[in-house]
DNA sequence: CATTTAATTTATCAATCGATCATTTTAATG
DNA sequence: CATTAAAATGATCGATTGATAAATTAAATG
């Protein structure tokens, strides 16, 4: 519980400093307030983020229209900072092997985000309320795991299908979820983990293809031939 | 947010019950803490703990000396009763394949331990103060992982060895955190999971066997013959 | 039934919370 | 330099927080 001690001003100065741009100081504060709730959770005071800028707590409210407002802005900021529009085709290329391509992707999906603040900013909201997480759960389904599973079935020539039943997620979630776990030890939990996170992300992927093919021959049993549903 | 409106009284009888035992009291104070913790967070407050109790708020400081107090007996309370002093033998025994043995276990475990208050207290706690979670997720690793490890080993004919390295641990915890996220999924973010839960814990435990063989020769080279450290 | 112990309540305090409004002050404008 | 729009502050409010102390009351004791 050590003081922050913004500014140790000598007395001898007003150091009197104000008017940001706005859009820089919109920014300014969300990143403070994504800080500030990621270490303390969204129950965290306004006062605190407002200190941490230097700044007093009443303007905060000239920016966002209430603490709600503000937190919404956090999420936005965090979840949509999260996404490499360059993942999307990386995913899809195929003069690469599925193995190669899901593991380069991880290691800099990982990279990127698995750090305190992201994980943190994303299980505090998971908790407080489960929509922003169930929007972010669905983003990765459909951008990760849903590729994996379409591109994986492809190159083992089992079609382009690009329906993916609810069994055939499963195993994939037990892959990115294992790996999230990872970060939560390494990162919330400060654990001792792996030094060698290129490993785990190999090891991980391997356990999802080892058992890959009979999920998919169990989704799509050969007998019937119709579509889905 | 409704109102919980503890008790509907008629104004016509005064309903004055008091006095329990201490024990039971304690227990009582306990048990509404973890749900009231569970739902909004460590910062919830004391007053809407008394209320589920009936009961007004100073007289949960006879019992605990603050609210720290108090969240710490709800930390001992969720994580003592979390763990069958059953389990401790069963997945020791022998007689029984180390795979059959750690999926029964896992069946049990889950049904026991993957519920709301569970799961959310759990992370609460993690975000909260590592600590407490370093300590459970300690025993998680020498009650459960290492003896996968190890039964898994004498099982393929690799020795009695108790050491596990770090390097072997880390594909269990795969397994494991990618259950845990799955109990996430499902209880905390409410999301459409795979209603087989036996299937799940069925494929995860399948996706670790497939690569373990692997992992216990990359951490115990037969080269060498020494032992470990 | 009278006495006593302690479980429980009533009343209350100081601190902190999110939020509002009037005022001050910076910096761009002509 | 005077004017002006708005960025930022100071002061403050009502509600809620954890916590304390005195008064009340239920239940055990003799």
């Amino acid at each position: 519980m050590a003081e922050t001690d913004q500014k140790e001003l000598s007395e001898s100065e007003p150091v009197k400093r104000r008017r940001k741009a706005p859009e820089d100081r919109v920014r300014d504060i969300v990143d403070a307030a994504a800080d500030h709730f990621a270490e303390v959770g969204f129950a965290g005071g306004t006062r605190d983020i407002a200190k941490r800028l230097g700044v007093t707590q009443p303007l905060l409210y000239r920016y966002f229209p209430d603490k709600d407002g503000l937190i919404e802005a956090v999420y936005k900021s965090v979840y949509l900072e999260s996404w490499k529009p360059e993942w999307d085709a990386g995913l899809q290329d195929r003069a690469i092997p599925v193995r190669r391509r899901f593991e380069d992707f991880y290691r800099d999906y990982i990279e990127e985000n698995f750090n305190p603040r992201w994980l943190r900013i994303s299980y505090f909201a998971g908790l407080r309320d489960a929509k922003v997480n169930q929007w972010y759960n669905h983003l990765v389904e459909e951008l990760i795991l849903k590729q994996l599973v379409r591109e994986h079935r492809n190159e083992l020539g089992l079609g382009d299908e690009a329906y993916v039943s609810p069994e055939e997620m499963e195993p994939t979630w037990q892959m990115h979820g294992g790996l999230l776990h990872f970060g939560w030890r390494r990162h919330v939990l400060d654990l001792p983990t792996a030094s060698d996170t290129g490993q785990v992300i190999g090891d991980a992927l391997d356990m999802y293809f080892a058992i890959a093919p009979k999920v998919y021959a169990r989704a799509a049993p050969k007998d019937v031939d119709n579509g889905h549903e």
